[in-house]
DNA sequence: CTGAAAGCGCTAACAA
DNA sequence: TTGTTAGCGCTTTCAG
């Protein structure tokens, strides 16, 4: 650390006082541009760095947007993130990233430290864990503007982006359909998130709308991650009746199942066809290519940084806290798609 | 924002001193259990948020650490990231993430923004385009604690904990060697990067050693995508006498030279062998699951977060900038395993 | 064991 | 156009 300059001390060098220069720092317009000139180069002269601290401090504001992503290691949050700082640089604000790692407490803990460094505002999307909310009311309360994306829960009365889950399914199951699968088995995340009970509820629809039979064996809940797919496609695997079709609500789950069926044998599209969820780039990349719902991911990390910025902007009262629901758009690929096999 | 609940207003509550509450707080040993255990208790029933811009401000000490990667997608960063969290977490820091998305304007501006939010120190892998180093030497100025991991440069004076690339390099030839591969090509990074410099120079090396002739037109520096991958790739089999073996500097890379090959008809890895570098996840998931080079993601994570609290505790003067750098794994997998080829 | 007072670096009234 | 002053919320001597 050691002794940083301040505005103080190029004051003293140019012999005018603090907050001429503070003025003149912040292109204040009742300043002469001459002092502006010569402040300016004393200060890059001086490599003067401006103390946040002090000023957030003063002004009661930071500049700062904390993000809290359950894993920074995905594709879709490290999108919308991207966006998100995008948007939010451009307004003059810094973005900080913090991750849950999927755990309730570190989530919390997040949480903690994103309040005590006094950021403007929050935008976050839950952990798997998080089942107790109390963190968030927390946020709340301290009225700092927050904003939800992707996994949030329904109890949660917040600004919210996120794609139509519910469509997903019925996209996704549809398309299944179509292709002339029956028995279409879903490996859902956990129903306590808002979005994963979303799509195994539109998973339900769907199958009625389509006049397909509904086997609640078929759904199994589970994490998502490559083994949980793996566990699960085992266990739907050895079932009596076997599906025909697999829906999973995550990339990783997909292609964990995927590689079981692959090992027994079982040839896809052809005998069970599988789709999964998020548009993750190696969905392209493995073979046979896995069909997947795309959620907009861009577009995401945009509108939650302008919920955020409207919330700044709003008078303390009442803001609208306004749920946005983006159509979801399902990607055929080979996995998925019996038509192409046909021709070939 | 709103009115935010201080010590002032707990002291107040108390009949006590604002400077007692503060001392309760920081559970100062010369002051009673009974009014620490009262301020607590009110603490929580106010719903008080320490003001961490006001204690950094006055201490000179944030308990933020900033860290600055090129890409939080990735499953090598996020690994690295999350066990120095561990660590610094049980030091009482908090982590906050910026990423340069490999670009160099953006790595300036996560500097700057970290710099002015005081942050207590960063750590930091280069972008990608990131050949002027005059916004390191600034922290450095700052005095700053600096730490690099993975992508350095060589004229930096820092505290750097990463692999021993050349060796990498050595291991990933010799092992092409064995198998009877004759003709290796390298996919690289730009060699502007430290890392990727060694890389590549190891790589002359390894050929030199393993007594296999040296062919220039077989190296090709790009930015390691899955494009670039693809790209070198054609390049290279189009080539009057193309390569037995790939050895790319990057999982991605290596995907999409394998796609094409696999496109062109040809046999991985009876006749040419891929190697990758990172062990991303989907190395293990692919067909053929990719052989590639280990970084010991968390040890570098816990070495990095480590050597920065002992550039907290060492007196202002000399501290001693060690390099730390690890022994890399080669992990064999199908995609350059002949013998397990001949068994089948 | 607790209180009083000063100050971290900056900004924003209000004066001049 | 610039200077004076007070204070953001907290910590930290130094007194009591």
């Amino acid at each position: 650390m050691q002794k940083k300059v301040t505005i103080k001390d190029i004051a003293k060098e140019l012999g005018i006082t603090p907050s001429a220069v503070s003025k003149a720092l912040s292109n204040h317009p009742r300043i002469s541009n001459s002092t502006k000139a010569s402040v300016i180069e004393m200060a890059s002269k001086l490599n003067y760095q401006p103390n946040n601290l002090a000023s957030a401090l003063r002004k009661g504001k930071s500049n700062i947007v904390g993000v809290i992503v359950p894993r920074a290691n995905s594709n879709f949050f490290s999108n919308v993130v991207e966006r998100m700082e995008e948007v939010l640089n451009k307004k003059g604000y810094d973005v900080f990233i913090t991750q849950s790692n999927e755990s309730f407490i570190k989530e919390c803990q997040n949480i903690d430290a994103l309040l005590r460094t006094r950021v403007d505002g929050i935008i976050a999307s839950l952990s798997i864990e998080t089942k107790n909310l109390g963190y968030y009311k927390k946020i709340i309360t301290s009225k700092v503007p927050l904003v939800m994306f992707d996994r949030v829960e329904d109890k949660l009365d917040v600004s919210y982006v996120g794609i139509d889950d519910r469509q997903s399914s019925h996209l996704v199951v549809e398309h299944l359909a179509d292709q002339g699968y029956k028995r279409i088995a879903h490996i859902g995340g956990h129903g306590h998130i808002g979005i994963y009970k979303n799509r195994i509820n539109g998973f339900i629809d769907a199958l009625g709308r389509s006049g397909l039979q509904i086997h609640k064996e078929l759904i199994v809940e589970c994490g998502l991650t490559v083994d949980d797919g793996r566990k699960a496609m085992i266990e739907l695997l050895n079932m009596p009746e076997r599906p025909d079709a697999i829906y999973a609500a995550g990339d990783y789950a997909a292609l964990g199942a995927m590689q079981v069926i692959q090992e027994y044998g079982i040839d896809i599209p052809r005998e069970i066809a599988v789709v999964g969820f998020s548009d993750e780039p190696f969905t392209s990349l493995v073979s046979p290519s896995i069909s997947t719902v795309g959620q907009h991911n861009a577009k995401i990390g945009r509108l939650a940084a302008e919920a955020f910025l409207r919330q700044m902007e709003k008078p303390v009262k009442n803001l609208d806290l306004n749920k946005t629901v983006l159509k979801p758009e399902l990607i055929v690929r080979a996995s998925s798609d019996r038509s192409a096999v046909k021709k070939a």
